[in-house]
DNA sequence: TTGAAAGCGCTAACAG
DNA sequence: CTGTTAGCGCTTTCAA
């Protein structure tokens, strides 16, 4: 016993240690596990003493249950910590808490690192269901996906003959100019994604489309200055909301294309000692759970919802194949607090 | 392709096949599958095509069988979406990255859950390692772990014949503590955790010691109605910091015993339009990402180096068995930024 | 970046 | 009845 389990060292038990244990060769084994009546009932007894010391379970068994189901949900995603991401994430998680999936995660930080997933993923088919997050999937790796058969569901992106959950970044952008107009304010600037990072899904134009839009409906307009594009990054949103405020006119209201770089205005403004809202106010987009610790009057775009959507519809369409695909738009709701 | 499909003879396909038709060798077939990044592009495309060609599926349990290890690594954590723990997460992740293991979350949400995981995990022996946050764990399922050889790294936990990331949370109490007296702060109150959560490790309490013990050698003393224990939860944080600043004399200085906590009474303070740090002066405890936005003043922990040092632990540990199991302590720096 | 070759744990044909 | 041995399809050194 001290003996063998230092000769395992850690692994699994074999059939070559149950025959070593019983002094028998490894065919005996091997019949007592499949043709028991085969082998002499003294030896046989031998053998099963053997496997339940050792606990030996034939590997073969679990791989072959795990051909039909590898209770394994996979979560392909990008800035895996951010908070929105995180957000998501927990309603996946929250989802599969009570089902026998595992949560897998892929996180993907560069173009080749996710044509890499999109790749082996199917092939290597060690997963019964695959949620992705705002990521873009070209046709090539789509087709894959189907022709393999593993179910997926898309989050911020869609794609014929996928379900997905998504929200109109449009009628948010509507939404936020909507507001702020109807709140009395007169000026209005947009800071958003510069959106460089071509391998990720980047709403930010869509809402500054929408926000335009919303403005110009009710007879103002959004002047090139008033508009600050930057590369997603957390050291220099403070800088690049700082531009905005320090313009010869400064805007009477910044709607910002993400909660973080709405707080990100927050302590540029902070830092010039401007009152928020009264000398300029901020809404953000995402409502996430720290934006209600710095009563950020923002968007909410129910991202807990839209992990936990994703994966009950994943678990749907697992259980029962022929279920429909679903393409859900979540709803998406002004959260008015003090900064605008 | 014909002449394929007669040598095949409806067989399933095999990566023999994949090799043959896409005129690479076996091996490379293989990398394609487990590591693309390690095949040239061109060649990568090539056998790509053959195996949709072919609609090449590996079979499960021969991958298993060759297969030395699980190239899994699982993280059991409770709050797995609050941000020390995304925090920490985000540096397993980062050391695992250009590795070949995947993670794997086990978001644990109640003692029964604990104890079903670590009755299990050890048991269907599908990981390669295993690191456990802000867990504390019985002698009975360490030794399981132990006796199942199941190599396990501890985070804010440890125990014997482990390897660990801990912080002295005692010593923090007490840097906070020097911290506020030497900045001239005459009185003080400490807002901690109730810890009511008996299934997760709480550190609060020996943060409340160690900043006693500050105040003490200082000459202070820390009045029980200036500590206030509340559950760990985000709603009433705001409520229970305004407790404390409307006491009849608010204390000048306050240090949190996390930074959520600390931030929860920057809003409570904002509500009642005092000044931070004039009216009242506030320390957190973690530095987290958000902290910096907020320009709190905190102790950092470098909760994503513990995950990445846990992880490199283990994957060490993994490697070669004989190396021996380090405690780390990290260590603890006052990051002073405006909130006192 | 690739290929040759030696396993992985197990089954099954064959010999004794 | 039992042991030897040759695969199964795949992964993984090791060299080239």
């Amino acid at each position: 016993m001290k003996a063998l389990s230092q000769t395992m060292q850690g692994r699994l038990p074999t059939i070559y240690d149950v025959a070593r244990l019983s002094e028998v060769s490894i065919s005996t084994v091997s019949r007592v596990l499949n043709t028991p009546h085969l082998v002499r009932e003294k030896t046989r007894n031998a053998v099963l003493s053997a496997i339940d010391e050792l606990n030996f379970t034939p590997k073969a068994d679990a791989s072959a249950r795990a051909r039909k189901d590898f209770e394994r949900i996979g979560v392909l995603t990008p800035y895996f910590t951010a908070p929105s991401f995180v957000q998501r994430l927990g309603g996946i998680a929250a989802a599969l808490d009570k089902t026998k999936y595992e949560l897998i995660i892929y996180s993907v930080e560069s173009l080749d690192q996710l044509e890499g997933y999109l790749s082996m993923l199917p092939v290597s088919r060690r997963l019964d269901g695959l949620i992705i997050i705002s990521l873009p999937i070209d046709d090539a790796f789509s087709l894959r996906l189907q022709q393999y058969n593993l179910e997926t569901v898309f989050i911020e992106y869609s794609k014929p003959g996928f379900s997905s959950i998504e929200i109109e970044n449009e009628r948010g952008g509507i939404l936020a100019a909507q507001f702020l107009v109807q709140k009395g304010y007169r000026s209005f600037a947009f800071l958003g994604d510069a959106g460089e990072q071509i391998y990720s899904v980047h709403p930010s134009d869509q809402r500054l489309n929408g926000y335009r839009k919303g403005l110009s409906e009710a007879g103002f307009n959004l002047p090139d200055e008033y508009i600050c594009l930057m590369p997603y990054s957390r050291e220099r949103v403070v800088d690049q909301a700082g531009t905005l405020l320090d313009l010869p006119k400064r805007p009477e209201a910044i709607f910002a294309a993400s909660d973080l770089q709405a707080i990100g205005i927050l302590k540029a403004a902070r830092m010039r000692n401007l009152r928020v809202p009264d000398d300029v106010a901020v809404i953000g987009f995402d409502d996430l759970d720290i934006s209600d610790f710095m009563e950020l009057t923002t968007i909410d775009q129910e991202l807990n919802e839209s992990g936990r959507l994703a994966a009950e519809l994943l678990l749907d369409r697992i259980a029962e194949r022929k279920r429909p695909h679903q393409n859900i738009r979540l709803p998406l709701s002004i959260v008015e607090r003090s900064t605008a």
